[in-house]
Parts: structure tokens; C-alpha cells; sequence
RNA sequence: GUGGUUAUAGCUCAGUUGGUUAGAGCGUCGGAUUGUGGUUCCGAAGGUCGCGGGUUCGAGCCCCGUUUUCCACCCCA
């Protein structure tokens, strides 16, 4: 027999882990509804059409593309076949594809369904998303995004509110990070004053990496992509600004004086700078000049929210687009937002074991019996604890005190209750307690209050 | 898509220069113990050595291909 197997950068979630996944959603899920966020749910497969073209090139080659029902190659022509261009195929035998964010569904969403939405639209989605990915750490193909966005309203307000979401969220996750945070307007400007305007999409792509490879190679890459050396000049103060969040913000503001998108960036990030003041944010904030984030379509602020306790990549990313819901139709919608991934927070839980100790998910009592009659003694004791929202089982089967005793074990069920002659006699059980060993013959009454309490 | 890496029991891994019948721990199941789990002791089940081809008297081990795992690049949560 063939060993089975699941595709690659995909998981399978055991009771343990769902656990805790499911604590990662509700303290996420939690803070979104604090801030009026309403959930909403679109399919795992949209038409290639809405996918393609908003990604990028890569973005489109990473997409999963399903393959039409029946038979696909009927409309086919033997040149078409006997062509081999894959992407002109791809075109004739699928249509549909596997959402790669939450962001573009979205904003087809917004379009779609405008008569029913009363604007501004707040909005939280909690999901998968495929990537044709190659695996690596901190990378799968199959992933959970947790959205946040608010379409149709143009205030400053709203990055506000989502950095005030990002604090609070790893607060209570008690994870340390610093968010990072650029604007799309001050990268344009840079790029319009070095004279290099249509090359934008390589600059920031480029500095995007000063970080990991440094200043050379990144001159170098700038130079390979054709950027002349003249602007590469220019740029060089820019990539060694340092100094305090303001202190930047100063020197941009000479820098690019001659900008007008430029200065509009700088203004806005003095502006969600003087807020995030204002409302005492925790959360480290920093201004990075590199940050670009792949996605072609921001226009405003860039967030991006990295671990400080483990290397992982970033666990939160987003920003402002304005004009999203343009590409189907509906002009002038500004939206901003910013996606919780919750895989990367789940690995970032695991390696520093912040878990909380209890799990609103486990069987508080496991009732163990002798028997068929013991067995049935036991369901109205069951239906009364449940309708206490305690969470109760009863072994199934009928089996020898070890076997349920060690599956009680197993799962780490803290009490046991125990029916024998003896103590369906007395109308009562034997509960013990897991942990200390020790055990009370005790009554329905009694037992629901010592579950209530421990609870 | 590019480069490297890995694959042996359900899991984690040993396995010598290529030499008879494939090893351990954990887990599972049974028993010691028919009203008591987590400790201990005894026993059992469990393998097409990823797959296909090649070299050899002989391959888990060497060679080729392929798939898979993990890591890095591109890109990204």
C-alpha cells in the first residue's frame, strides 16, 4: 500500500494544535470586532480574471490555477496544442483560481455587492490563501490570513486605528514587535527627484533589500536594472538617513522639496506619527525608508510588523490603496488595511511557548464505568453538566477501568467520575482528581459546583 | 523558476570497507493488576530501506533518473 501523503507546504492541524490556533483567531477576532470590524466570508475560488493582473508577474505565476470541468480540451485547436505556449493554454483550459490574498476578493467583493454595504465598510475575514510557493521556513502554500480593512473613507484615522489593532493584538499575544511602517508617496518622490520617476517599481525593490545584502549590492542592483548612475548618486543620502523617527522626517522634507507627492507622503506619516502619540501606542514604531512590500497596488502608508524574539520574516503586513476597486469598476474607493498572518504567528507562539496554560477546548470530566447499566446511569448526569457548559464525555465502550483511565490520561482530562454498584446505589460518583490523586464520593449537586469553581 | 540538502517501523533516528535473517528509543496492543491513569516489569505486532533503472556473485550503503523533505535565492504572511 501506498503510503498517504498530503501536497507540499500544506499541514494537517491535530486537536493540540487547532488549540491553539483557535486561541490565535479569537484574541485576533476579539480586538477586530473592539474596533467595529464585521466579518465576512468570500469562496476559496475566484475567476482567474479577478486574480490575474494584481499581483504582479510573479504573483501571477504563484497562483493555483484549476483546471475547467469536463472536457477542457474540446475547444482546442491542434495548433493551439501543438504550440506548447503554457500561458496561452493555461488561458483556454482554466478559469478559475485559489485566492492568493484576502485584499483582491475583497475589494470584487466591495464592487459586487455595493447596493447591500453602507460606506465607510469595515470589514475582517479570516481565511486560507494558496501560494504555488516553493516551502521554506516560515513559508507554506496553504495559509490563514486574518484581514482588517476599511473601504471607502479617506482618513488618516483609519491607519491610526489599524496600528492601534496591531498593538493590541501582540499585546495580548504577548509578543514583542516593531512595526515598521513607509509611505508609497514618499518612495515616489524620492524616485520623481532622483529623476528616475518610471523606474520606481525596481528602486524600491532594490532598497527594499538594503537590509539583508547592504549599500553595494544594492547600488549594484540599481545599476543592473539601468538606473543611471547620476540618480544612484542622488539616492545615496536618502539610504543612509538615520536619526530619530522626526529627525528623518526633517531631512526628507529638504530632500524633497521640490516634490509635491513627496512632501504629501511626509506629511501623512507626520500626521499617523503625531497620532500614535497622541494614543500612548506601546508598540515600537519605525520609520524605514526601505520598506516597499512587493504589492503593486499601495498609494499611502506601508505597515509592516516584524518578531523581535525570533527570525521569521514579517507577521503582519498592509497599508493604504487607493482606487482598488477600480480595476472592477467602481472608481474612487480609497480603502487601507492590514493582514495577521496567523501561521507565522503560531510559529513565533511555538518557539518562545506563550501559550496560556488552560484550553476553554478540553473535557473537564470523563466518566468511567463497569458496565452497560453504570453506562446509562450516567447520561442525565452528563445532559445537567453540559447545560452547565461544562464540558463532559462518558467512554463509550464497555472497558476495563485501565483502558479508560489511561485515556483519560492521554487527553488530559483533569477529573474523572467513576460509577460502579456502589455509587449508583448512593445516586452519586467517585470523582477524582487527576492531578493529586486524590477522590470523593460525591453528589450531582456537589459535582457541579466543584466543576463550576475550578473552571 | 535557480542552487544545495534529505528520505530506513506510526514518530525520532542508528545501520561499519558493499556481505547471511534490518536495529534502538518512543508510541500502539496484550499481560503482571477483573474498582483506578501518569511510575515499573514482561511480552507482541509493526519494514517493498521513497520510487524506477543500473553496477556487482551480492546493494539500506555505489551510479543515473525521478519524487519528496528541509534550507537559501527570487518573491512573500
Amino acid at each position: 500500500m501506498q503510503k498517504p501523503s498530503i501536497p507540499k507546504g500544506t499541514r494537517d492541524f491535530t486537536p493540540e494544535e487547532m488549540a491553539k490556533r483557535n486561541y490565535i483567531f479569537n484574541t485576533i477576532k476579539d480586538v477586530f470586532r473592539l474596533y467595529g470590524y464585521q466579518q465576512i466570508e468570500t469562496p476559496a475560488m475566484e475567476n482567474l480574471s479577478t486574480l490575474m493582473g494584481k499581483y504582479g508577474d510573479e504573483g501571477d505565476k504563484l497562483l493555483f490555477k484549476i483546471l475547467n470541468s469536463g472536457d477542457y480540451l474540446s475547444g482546442l485547436s491542434d495548433e493551439e496544442l501543438l504550440g506548447r505556449n503554457s500561458t496561452k493554454l493555461t488561458n483556454r483550459i482554466s478559469e478559475k483560481g485559489l485566492r492568493y490574498d484576502l485584499t483582491v476578493p475583497f475589494a470584487r467583493f466591495v464592487v459586487q455587492n455595493r447596493d447591500k454595504i453602507t460606506f465607510p465598510f469595515r470589514r475582517y475575514q479570516i481565511q486560507p490563501v494558496w501560494r504555488a510557493d516553493r516551502p521554506q521556513k516560515g513559508r507554506y502554500r496553504e495559509f490563514y490570513q486574518c484581514d482588517v480593512d476599511v473601504v471607502g473613507s479617506d482618513s488618516l484615522l483609519n491607519e491610526l486605528e489599524l496600528i492601534q489593532i496591531v498593538d493590541e493584538v501582540y499585546r495580548r499575544l504577548k509578543i514583542n514587535v516593531c512595526l515598521k511602517i513607509n509611505n508609497r508617496k514618499v518612495l515616489s518622490g524620492i524616485a520623481e527627484i532622483i529623476g528616475e520617476k518610471d523606474k520606481i517599481v525596481d528602486i524600491t525593490v532594490a532598497i527594499d533589500k538594503l537590509d539583508k545584502i547592504g549599500l553595494d549590492n544594492v547600488n549594484e542592483e540599481l545599476a543592473s536594472k539601468g538606473v543611471q548612475p547620476e540618480a544612484i548618486e542622488k539616492l545615496q543620502p536618502i539610504l543612509k538617513l538615520s536619526g530619530s523617527n522626526n529627525e528623518k522626517l526633517q531631512q526628507l522634507k529638504t530632500i524633497l522639496a521640490t516634490s509635491e507627492t513627496g512632501l504629501k507622503g511626509v506629511e501623512e506619516l507626520e500626521t499617523i506619527f503625531n497620532l500614535c502619540e497622541k494614543m500612548g501606542i506601546q508598540t515600537q514604531i519605525e520609520l524605514d525608508l526601505t520598506l516597499a512590500r512587493g504589492l503593486n497596488y499601495y498609494t499611502g502608508a506601508i505597515f509592516e510588523v516584524k518578531a523581535l524574539d525570533v527570525a521569521i520574516g514579517s507577521i503582519t503586513g498592509g497599508g493604504r490603496y487607493d482606487n482598488l476597486t477600480g480595476v472592477f469598476g467602481m472608481e474612487g474607493v480609497s480603502g487601507v488595511g492590514i493582514s495577521f498572518g496567523a501561521d507565522r504567528i503560531y510559529d513565533v507562539l511555538n518557539q518562545l511557548e506563550l501559550y496560556p496554560e488552560t484550553s476553554s477546548e478540553q473535557t473537564q470530566v470523563l466518566f468511567v464505568h463497569f458496565g452497560e447499566n453504570e453506562k446509562l446511569y450516567c447520561l442525565p448526569w452528563l445532559k445537567e453538566l453540559r447545560a452547565k457548559g461544562i464540558n463532559a464525555e462518558v467512554y463509550p465502550d464497555n472497558a476495563k477501568m485501565k483502558k479508560q483511565m489511561s485515556y483519560a490520561d492521554s487527553k488530559k482530562i483533569p477529573f474523572v467520575a467513576i460509577v460502579g454498584e456502589t455509587e449508583m446505589n448512593e445516586n452519586k460518583v467517585m470523582l477524582k482528581d487527576m492531578k493529586t490523586g486524590e477522590q470523593n464520593l460525591i453528589s450531582l449537586a456537589e459535582l457541579l459546583s466543584i466543576l463550576a469553581i475550578v473552571r
